[in-house]
RNA sequence: GUGACCGUAGCUCAACUGGCAGAGCGUCAGAUUGUGGCUCUGAAGGUCGCGGGUUCGAGCCCCGUCGGUCACCCCA
């Protein structure tokens, strides 16, 4: 029999308990910093309308959804439609439209401004909200990067206010702190700074998109490589000079701004950047961030297309990932859904990479695993007690299973060891008859004989 | 989308310039007459990813293909 490929799809994994247990602990501790901070849970469906993702992720992102077949006679009308029209553009992007109208989600904050737009009537503004699920995207996997991979975003519509943008910043800082994380960096950057910047260096409309894309690598190339890819997209070397001078700076925000004060000059779009920046920073004092947890970084970008104003991005020292989080204000996103734009600004939360790090920084093992607490052994001439004992222990909150055959008590407490059950009940008969029975602390190798009616406070009493 | 590397037992990996396919871990059985881990003994388990070619002979060389890993692009 010709076996079945039986590993997951590329860029997909399969969680066994041991991994879903921690796993499961991370978004626990997500959760309950979203709802510290106000916000409600929101879900929505696995697949979309293609044309609601089109034009929100820019051209190297579009390439990356994954496009949902249409499904029998949808397909057969299409297939017909195209042959029948000699004509028709025949393009890979052209026919993915033809033959396909719906699409995985790509990210979570797309199907949120949907949402938005939908329910309007239904939604109190300001809405804070958060949601953690799946999305999808068609890439070529690496360390790190999957096809399947879970976002946790928290996103605030309805307020311009720049409060919401620094409380982004805030709740960063909480998680990654909770999370046992010491030495990571909550970049900060500006959009309308960014797109000033390059108008105050007179750098051609033509050319920004290369020119940002060059500033971008900073981290990972640095200055040198910078200024030579700038030059190669074609920028004269004054704008290159006034350029390199402000991604090269460092230190303390405020510093900062004012130090880019004199390249922006009477530029409007820059000069708001600016602005809006130094605010964001001071309610981000205010709320109490500690200043080594975030940094104006003015090389850092983001690809997305929908992002207006305030942008994050941010790294754990010690790892080799990109970023871990990121997000950012999107203030005109609800209204290509809508008609009229509503202001919004979000977070996102990279689980799976968060996950990498915590495992390369050895700081998993600070996360207990939990499994089941106590095994109730069982045999033939026990089944009832065995049963009445395993319930008792679940009444008082002691996960339990009972092992399912009668099989020799060797191959019972090998199967609780192999589990680190640390607790065995061994149903002897001749004890039960005398209302006892005999309770194994596997860890310790030690045990003792304690009454029935006992059994359930002991099995707490060792557990702690 | 571009490029590089790797596919041998359930897992991690050996096998000289082409010459009988191995180890550790795991699994199962026993030492152990209802008590796990530790130790010892033994056993099972492989179309060397798949297809073709070169050769007296291929796990090893060549071509193709599928799968995986890493980097670039981009990104969580």
């Amino acid at each position: 029999m010709a076996r079945i490929q039986t590993t997951p799809v590329k860029g997909t994994r399969d969680y066994l308990p041991r991994e879903l247990v921690r796993r499961n602990q991370v978004f626990q501790l997500l959760r309950e910093t979203f709802e510290r901070h106000g916000y409600e849970p929101l879900e929505t469906p696995a697949i979309e309308h293609t044309a609601a993702l089109e034009g929100k992720y820019g051209e190297e992102g579009e390439r990356l959804l994954f496009r949902i077949l249409k499904l029998g006679r949808d397909l057969e009308t299409a297939e017909r439609d195209l042959a029948a029209n000699p004509s028709a553009d025949r393009s890979a992007a052209a026919l993915a439209r033809t033959f396909s109208e719906l699409a995985l989600r790509y990210d979570l904050t797309v199907p949120f401004a949907r949402v938005i737009a939908a329910r309007q009537n239904d939604i109190v503004m300001p809405f804070r909200r958060y949601q953690m699920q799946p999305v999808w995207r068609a890439d070529r996997p690496q360390r790190g990067r999957f096809r399947e991979f879970y976002q946790c975003d928290v996103d605030c519509v309805g307020s311009a206010s720049l409060t919401v943008d620094a409380e982004m910043i805030a709740i960063y800082d909480e998680v990654y702190t909770r999370l046992g994380f010491t030495d990571f960096t909550i970049h900060v950057n500006n959009r309308s700074l960014l797109n000033g910047l390059l108008e105050a260096c007179d750098v051609e409309p033509e050319r920004r998109v290369a020119a940002l894309t060059a500033i971008d690598k900073l981290d990972k190339i640095g200055l040198d490589g910078v200024r030579n890819e700038l030059m190669e997209a074609g920028l004269t070397e004054s704008s290159v000079d006034r350029l390199m001078e402000a991604i090269g700076m460092s230190g303390a925000p405020q510093a900062m701004l004012d130090a880019l004060k004199p390249t922006v000059g009477a530029n409007e779009q820059g000069a708001r950047g600016l602005r809006e920046l130094s605010e964001v920073f001071e309610y981000v004092r205010a709320m109490g961030v500690a200043p080594e947890h975030y940094a104006f970084t003015v090389s850092m970008v983001r690809g997305l297309a929908y992002y207006t104003g305030t942008i994050y991005e941010s790294t754990v020292a010690g790892t080799n990932l990109g970023s871990i989080g990121s997000g950012g204000r999107y203030d005109r996103l609800i209204g290509m859904f809508l008609g009229k734009d509503l202001p919004a600004v979000g977070a996102s939360f990279g689980v799976d990479r968060i996950f990498v790090a915590l495992d390369q920084l050895e700081l998993m093992k600070d996360i207990p695993v939990t499994t089941t607490q106590a095994l109730v052994t069982l045999s033939a001439e026990t089944t009832r007690e065995t049963f009445a004992l395993a319930r008792a222990l679940r009444a008082v909150g002691v996960r339990t299973e009972v092992y399912p055959d009668p099989k020799e008590l060797r191959a019972q407490l090998a199967f609780a060891s192999k589990k680190s059950i640390p607790l065995a009940f061994i149903m002897k008969p001749e004890e039960l008859a005398r209302g006892e029975v005999t309770l194994r602390d596997l860890r310790a190798g030690e045990q003792e004989t304690t009454p029935l009616t006992e059994a359930p406070q002991r099995a707490l009493a060792l557990l702690e």
